[in-house]
RNA sequence: GGUGAUGUAGCUCAGACGGUUAGAGCGACGGACUCAUAACCCGUAGGUCGGUGGUUCAAUUCCACCCAUCACCA
């Protein structure tokens, strides 16, 4: 394999300065740290940038709130963020923030060409205003009831309950989230980047294979709608860069984002002398550019980025690798459940390669979410990296140190075995390259397979009590410990740190691609260490635990609802609460949030349905004891009618909790 | 509401441009072994491939609709 060096730029989406790194985050530093140390054990120049995404409205709330400066919010999330990262083997060339010099100036840079070349027209536009605040409200600082299906507490962009989509004037009722006072509308002048002068381009850009066909036809809705102009400015109040001869007018948070791509490399530059920005970037690039990002922004990416880019007259990605979200046991993260892991607690209770070892098992390059589902992780892990693949290692180990001094046998015994797994090479660094991370373990963990049958169809431990014999237990297991070679070689890029120190078990000296092919013969092995332990499931728990903890301390932060009125005894007892069995609960066709339950309370039965969809799966809660109000007036629903109500606490959404009775109640008690 | 993606054994996932007995790992069960971090090896059981309808000699694979889950709607 000679392919010829490349060189290559490969970015993360920069993570938000506003609030801790969770795993779900990590999906995406630790697919790309991966595919960029593969690419570096290829021998190719390629480096990986990141920074913090420092700008908009958000932070400069949140660090009015704590009392600090934003610089000084941004400052220490950088630090805490830089530290998990490290902690987690990702390995940045560098790692910058949008709030830096750099970006100023490429921005202001970038905003000036497209002026000059007629690609920003302004507009004065109405948009909400909070009068005690004294600022613009963003649509999110907007709440009120959906003008469509009239639920209450919504966006002012979307409804949560019924998906209809407006702009936060279409609200009913609105208040600001800040003040909790109702908005006014002002009049403001902003910028619009015209995006509709590069639908060609894009159109072209989209179609040349730079995507994954689902993304691809995804964006294919952006056309067919018509590509409209981009609101690239903001008012102040705002913590961001303002706009040159625009004073009170600055550019928008996802403007200046992307640029912090260049902003890192070019930070970089400055520092290492081998690195040019315009190699990289210039408009006749021949470096290859790739950002890797979530599909909720692919949008930015691959439409506003790419027509900004030409515009500004730089090259364009040369592609856009978009992943999935995280689940965590198969539903989305949640802080009661004690799922909604950040990445400082899992590293307080377990190796970082562990999780680098099971996303790289489940990752492949389309856009599907994949899911954490931590008993899956804890059986993987030990299966595959202790069972088989450092068994290997330590099966073979043994014999070589205490018979044979350490000393590795001069030839190997089954030349064709090596070759088979040396052979698999180019298969897996293929599944490498095209992110297909999934089907490289697959094939390697076939392999360890491979390694673990042949030692157990020669049993050296049968031989060694032969002294005759003895020459071939050496050549068993000096075959055990180069195919464990080649395998620890394949998985580098996914386990560094275990990989180092097999490296220094083996006397191997640094591992890169094609080094492992030729076999280790006639050298001495160090002594054996266990180069990875096995997951403990208490470890996987008190994560768990600790993921919950972290909620209650947040939560002792929030103010508690206030106190209903008083009421007298008698007002409580004209509530009848019943036991009841829930002795059917389904699915209802066409709800959003509901289940339909048949309950058992005693003499009868009642319909009644329940907005607990998203916290409850039906099935679990057939036959348990719950508590309803009987006497509540039936109402009629769009589904049927509802005979009462079922108890439950909490938020919403997937936060809420149903009562349970202790052991003993029967259907139909009276609660008083 | 619109658009895209996903739905395959208990769990996590492969796969099939339509065609003989639909695969893997884990888990379960049985056996063998004892070199190895109770690891490893051999074997068995487990699925009407989300649902309904259509096209076809033939569909889990194509089409339509429906249901569920995720995402986006600048």
């Amino acid at each position: 394999m000679s392919e010829h060096e490349r060189n290559i730029l490969v970015t993360s989406a920069l993570p938000y300065a506003n609030g801790d790194l969770h795993l779900g985050h990590m999906v995406e530093y630790l697919q790309t740290d991966i595919w960029v140390r593969f690419q570096k054990m290829r021998g190719h120049r390629c480096i990986f940038v990141c920074a913090t995404d420092t700008h908009g409205t958000p932070i400069m709330l949140r660090a009015q709130k704590e009392g600090i400066a934003p610089e000084d919010l941004i400052a220490r999330v950088g630090e805490v963020m830089s530290k998990d990262f490290s902690d987690f083997l990702v390995d940045f060339d560098n790692f910058h923030s949008t709030h830096s010099q750099e970006n100023r100036e490429l921005v202001e840079t970038m905003y000036l060409r497209l002026r000059d070349a007629g690609h920003i027209r302004s507009e004065v536009i109405k948009q909400a205003f909070d009068e005690q605040e004294n600022m613009f409200l963003p649509d999110r600082f907007v709440r009120g009831e959906c003008p469509r299906c009239g639920a209450a507490d919504q966006y002012g962009d979307s409804c949560e309950s019924c998906g209809a989509t407006y702009s936060p004037g279409d609200l009913k009722n609105p208040v600001s989230v800040l003040s909790g006072t109702p908005p006014s509308e002002r009049e403001s002048e902003h910028f619009f980047f015209r995006l509709g002068d590069f639908e060609e381009m894009l159109r072209e850009w989209v179609s040349s294979g730079r995507l994954h066909e689902s993304v691809s036809r995804k964006l294919e809705e952006w056309f067919d709608a018509g590509l409209k102009d981009w609101d690239i400015s903001r008012d102040a109040p705002y913590f961001g860069f303002e706009i040159p001869d625009q004073p009170g007018k600055y550019f928008y948070v996802w403007l200046d984002a992307p640029v912090g791509y260049q902003a890192s490399f070019l930070n970089l530059c400055k520092r290492r002398d081998d690195l040019d920005f315009d190699e990289f970037w210039g408009r006749d690039s021949k470096a290859e550019l790739y950002h890797f990002i979530g599909k909720d922004i692919v949008y930015f990416h691959s439409l506003f980025w790419p027509a900004v880019l030409t515009g500004a007259n730089y090259r364009t990605p040369t592609a856009v690798f978009a992943h999935g979200f995280l689940t965590v046991n198969g539903q989305k993260m949640s802080k009661s459940r004690g799922t909604f892991i950040t990445a400082r607690t899992y590293l307080d209770h377990l190796d970082p390669e562990y999780l680098r070892y099971y996303y790289a098992s489940k990752l492949g390059a389309g856009i599907d979410d994949i899911d954490l589902n931590l008993e899956d992780f804890t059986a993987r892990v030990n299966s595959d990296l202790v069972g088989k693949l450092v068994n290997i290692a330590s099966r073979c180990a043994g014999f070589i140190s205490k018979r044979f001094d350490g000393q590795l046998s001069d030839e190997l015994m089954d030349p064709a075995l090596f070759a088979e797994f040396t052979q698999a090479s180019e298969g897996i660094a293929q599944a490498y390259e095209s992110r297909e991370f999934a089907r490289a373990m697959r094939e390697i963990m076939a392999l360890a397979d491979k390694a673990n049958q042949f030692i157990d169809t020669h049993k050296p431990w049968v031989m060694a009590k032969d002294p005759e014999q003895l020459h071939a237990v050496q050549a068993v297991c000096t075959q055990g410990l180069n195919m464990f070679r080649v395998l620890m070689g394949f998985l580098k890029p996914v386990l560094p740190g275990i990989a180092q120190r097999a490296e220094e078990f083996l006397a191997t000296g640094d591992m890169n691609w094609d080094s492992v092919s030729s076999p280790l013969l006639g050298t001495k092995i160090e002594t054996f260490k266990p180069l990875a332990v096995r997951v403990d499931p208490q470890s996987v728990n008190a994560m768990v635990d600790a993921s919950r903890e972290d909620l209650k301390t947040s939560e002792k932060t929030k103010p508690m609802d206030p106190i209903a009125d008083e009421i007298d005894i008698n007002t409580f007892a004209s509530v009848d609460l019943r036991v009841a069995r829930i002795v059917n609960a389904q699915q209802v066709e066409g709800a959003e949030k509901l289940l339909q339950l048949t309950l058992d309370i005693g003499g009868e039965t009642r319909n009644v349905f329940a907005g607990i969809k998203a916290a409850y799966d039906p099935e679990t809660l057939i036959g348990r004891l719950t508590v309803m109000v009987a006497n509540l007036k039936p109402r009629k629903m769009r589904f049927g009618l509802s005979e009462g109500m079922v108890l439950a606490a909490g938020p919403g959404g997937a936060d809420i909790f149903i009562l349970s009775p202790d052991e003993g109640a029967e259907p139909g008690m009276r609660i008083k």
